[in-house]
DNA sequence: CACCATATGCCGCCAACTTACATATGTAAA
DNA sequence: TTTACATATGTAAGTTGGCGGCATATGGTG
């Protein structure tokens, strides 16, 4: 899993959001150090939801602008989490931050 | 930087070493998930050279066997500390281990 | 009027990884 | 002895995912 697609499944562990948000999200988790382009983000909810980690949960429409709103899955969740312990222990191999 | 390049970069780490010990040492250092396909592994010592992140310190041939060894540069290894920083970063973003 | 924020989406390109193939020696097992 | 594996390096073709650019549409601000 690259960084756009981990901060994307990032962006949705507390509350489902749809894409824009998504994107805002992202920015503000990374501090500022992902900026996701909508190429990368859109094709990546579809690809997403296609591998059953993200899931459609409401369609509305604000101000004649559609949103979509995405959560995560039980199998987000659980790549999520593998994934983020996959690269706190990637970092420790170089980082020998406490030997836990 | 993707995972096996990182993974090259950390092979490298304490002393210098050639193709094939940076392929067991990535096996031993990723306690066995990051398997490298030497297409892999030849194409990325290329690029990482071009890109002034190792270089080749020493030709032998041992045993009829050339052996070419390489070692991180100072760009390397600030490369290297700079992606662990990161992705140390981006682990706690979901583990939230101990705002540090 | 132009521009930016909000909101979604497509298309072509490219970098990096994967798979498979190619080559060669030394050693251990069948 | 011949088969197979560890050691050692490399190339070629194919896939994936992210990037940049473009398109579309509304509402608010300079």
């Amino acid at each position: 899993m690259r960084e756009p697609t981990y901060f994307i499944l990032a962006a949705l562990q507390d509350e489902p959001r749809h894409g824009y948000a998504i994107l805002t999200r992202v920015a503000e988790l990374s501090q500022g150090r992902v900026t996701l382009a909508t190429g990368t983000l859109y094709q990546a909810l579809d690809r997403l939801a296609r591998e059953g980690l993200i899931e459609v949960v409401r369609d509305e429409v604000v101000n004649g602008r559609a949103r979509r709103h995405y959560a995560l899955t039980g199998d987000g969740r659980a790549a999520l989490r593998a994934e983020a312990v996959r690269m706190a222990e990637a970092a420790q191999v170089v980082l020998r931050v406490r030997p836990a």
